[in-house]
DNA sequence: GGGGAAGTTTACGTTAACGTAAAGTACCTC
DNA sequence: GAGGTACTTTACGTTAACGTAAACTTCCCC
């Protein structure tokens, strides 16, 4: 009763090709059931895919998503090992972090451009 | 009186390595001035070249940086362009609308995965 | 049973963004 | 004037992230 998806289908859903997807498999980014030969896609998987893609968008290589799922996901009982990773997960912050402010800074320069660009425009 | 830099001032700056520097020149994103051979670089090349570098961290190609140059110095007269312009100002401002958002679903995925880790190591 | 359509593996090709090395010039210093 | 430091050009090398093509299987449909 659980949905599964294909790669097509996935492929479709976020506009990316099933090379794409098969090479994030090859990457260890997914590992999807098998029916067969067949790639059967769980929630959890399309899950993953989409935490790579926005990764993308914020200009994460696939090693910085790979780390980011790992973070998503406890994984070891190893004391050294999880204190380790709340070391990770904050420095993934700081990073942000920088992202935002980088962001608001590049906001207003669109402003004002913006507004030089108007300028130029009332004064034809 | 107007303060210059050398490219390796800038390099040691901004924690670049020279050849990046000489690299943005060729790909048409710098063009300093010249004493004899040597590179000579104003206030204003320098603020390119943070921006640049601040594109790189939100994954920003060279291209899309190139772009964002433009956009900051008006550099037309013709209103078809600056129209064009306003446009593609838009379209950038879409573009980091989203990567907000994006870095805001990241952030509070860390949350959850920090909390989790802090109650793996309480279960010890 | 002859096509499509969608899946598979294997493998070579491509592009962006530099790294790295070689060989030379310019200036400063001891 | 020998060496050191910072600059220059030229050119080949490298890595990540796929694209592209070939050759194959599986399943469905008429």
């Amino acid at each position: 009763m659980t949905t599964t998806y294909s790669i097509g289908e996935l492929a479709r859903e976020f506009d990316v090709t099933t090379r794409t997807i098969r090479f994030y498999e090859d990457q260890g980014l997914l590992s999807p059931r098998r029916r067969g030969q067949t790639r059967i896609y769980s929630p959890a998987d399309r899950t993953t895919l989409k935490l790579i893609l926005r990764g993308k968008r914020l200009g994460f290589s696939l090693a910085e998503s790979r780390d980011l799922i790992r973070m998503y996901r406890p994984a070891s009982d190893n004391r050294q090992q999880l204190e380790a990773l709340l070391e990770r997960i904050a420095d993934k912050r700081a990073q942000l972090e920088r992202q935002l402010a980088d962001i608001r800074v590049l906001q207003t320069e669109l402003d004002d451009a913006e507004a030089r660009t108007r300028q130029a425009l009332t004064t034809l």
